[in-house]
DNA sequence: TGCTTAATTCGACCGTGGTCAATTTAATAA
DNA sequence: TTATTAAATTGACCACGGTCGAATTAAGCA
């Protein structure tokens, strides 16, 4: 029969993810190693994989709340009505994305479920992202010939598309906002003097 | 002073490089493994390292030509006129781009130049692509209020959109020609009965 | 309170990518 | 031809993510 979860059980994953956030807080994400967090957490190594598929598990758990926070302040704030208005809107996201280069491709990496079982933290971001940009366009703000999640789905890809050449070496001279701006006027109003 | 490179060495280059497209032939992408192709090319690990930086700048020299070879025959077929046909003609690059999971991955980290020095044969591709990508846009077939290099760029942003989502658990039910043409419908002909 | 068994933890071990000081090879100078 | 030296090659070694059977702990039952 099935058993109650132990409470050790959640103190031992409470404390590797402390001892991560800790590492994390200190040197970055790309620093972090496995071998140090469960030094630091007082495990063994495989306690940490007992509790965390691999690494980059661990890495979207603690990702995907982070963009989350970001998300639902997106959520909360008044929509934006201009292509001008998202691209400031998007800011905070996308600094968070790109604040190293590991970060993003853990993130691309899950932005789609890895395996088809089981949808990440990340993954149900991105989901969850998709629902935000959509509510911005059902507003009636942008164009009208296609549906609002399809406008959602054009933000997000122009958003990878702009984060992905911030780590360009031929195009990193200019901001991620500066590359992002014309794809969305493009995109969200098209026809209207771009 | 600087020495001519020795015929040697060309050879060793050679030597393991064909290990590694035999591997691949035989197993795929996922499966090579430096040891692997050092053995079959009768050297020892670290030339291989003496010739590429790592396994993945190695995997760039390899997939990247193959990309350029489908690329350039886009470049020399009609331009498409329809977004029904820039999907069409896409094909050929989603299928090999999407083969393995792993190459994927692989393309995306090198799409922008990994490092500011070098600019490796994917990231390379990825400007010819949008070169390509551009000439169809020149060709008067679409929207005309935007840049035909602005549209290439699109394409290529919905493109990668398409294709992640293929590894998405989420999405993998439809094809990636479904996906990809309501984004090039709604981009090069906004307003158009989308 | 002890017994049984599932859940959890442990840590030695492995696979694989990558490094580097020492050695060998070959191009040029004497 | 021989000496000199830069380039190429070698393989033992390291770092680090991940595995697995053994040992331990605690939940439920008699």
């Amino acid at each position: 029969m099935a058993r109650a979860i132990q409470k050790r059980t959640l103190q031992t994953r409470a404390k590797l993810l402390a001892a991560a956030e800790e590492i994390i807080a200190e040197n970055g994400f790309e620093a972090l190693r496995v071998e140090e967090v469960v030094l630091r957490a007082g495990t063994a190594k495989g306690t940490f994989f007992a509790h965390f598929r691999d690494k980059d598990a661990m890495m979207d758990l603690i990702i995907g709340p982070r963009m989350d926070v970001i998300l639902e302040e997106m959520a909360g704030a008044p929509a934006p009505v201009t292509p001008e208005a998202v691209a400031d809107a998007l800011m905070p996201l996308a600094e968070l994305m790109t604040c190293e280069r590991y970060v993003f491709d853990v993130i691309l990496r899950y932005s789609g479920a890895a395996a088809v079982e089981e949808i990440g933290p990340i993954a149900n971001t991105f989901g969850r992202m998709i629902e935000v940009f959509a509510e911005w366009c059902e507003g009636g703000a942008f164009r009208d010939d296609i549906p609002a999640e399809l406008q959602a789905e054009g933000i997000q890809a122009f958003l990878l598309q702009a984060l992905a050449a911030n780590f360009c070496a031929l195009h990193n001279a200019t901001t991620i906002r500066e590359r992002l701006l014309p794809y969305l006027s493009a995109w969200l109003c098209p026809g209207q003097e771009n």
